[in-house]
DNA sequence: TGAACATATGAATAATCGTTCATATGATAT
DNA sequence: ATATCATATGAACGATTATTCATATGTTCA
């Protein structure tokens, strides 16, 4: 019995991580989340987009443990969980800045 | 005149690459790749997937300047164009893994 | 030149996914 | 309780995309 298989599991997880940074809308929200925790509104606001979208798209992000939400009375607050969140999206910008 | 245009280009453009990585067949080849060199027959046989799946995926890779490509007589062999590929790769396999 | 092999390409299909619209849930304050 | 505000959710639509099949291109060798 090899080891091929549970590699082969890991690469499907992986793929599903890399589809998650692979939306610019997504990106964006990550984006806006480096300078520090947001609400939905004001992630909405910035980006210019409906909140529905926004909502949508963050519930993305939190199912795979990317952002993470703290709430305040009717707003909820989202901010990066992880360190790698802003370090592969760094590692990523050094490939596309050359 | 704010920075945040150009930011928003260079947005589009990083979505585009990790869209790259959010394939598991691509992943599979870049993995395969992380060896060495390999034809695309012998990347279509070690994965078990038909020849023409592989060579449309290692188009997408080479678009994307994440292969590269030698030709010996009629095979082309395939390599990982960047160290950026396996850095990125490792730096989501660091999150996948916790 | 023609046969055999390796790789690439185009069209078609099926599945996935982002956005929008409408509405629901949840929280606060009067 | 109810009105208001913030966020979430479900269904539907359109667009993108991975794979397959059939075929084309390109290379070697006899």
């Amino acid at each position: 019995m090899t080891d091929k298989i549970p590699e082969l599991e890991i690469l499907f997880e992986l793929a599903d991580l890399f589809k998650v940074f692979g939306d610019s809308t997504r990106l964006r929200i990550m984006y806006t989340l480096f300078d520090g925790e947001n609400s939905v509104g004001e992630i909405a606001e910035a980006l210019n987009m409906e909140q529905s979208t926004i909502s949508h798209q963050l519930r993305v992000l939190r199912t795979n443990k990317l952002v993470k939400i703290r709430r305040e009375g009717k707003q909820i607050y989202y901010s990066l969980d992880d360190d790698h969140v802003k370090k592969i999206i760094e590692m990523g910008l050094d490939h596309v800045l050359e």
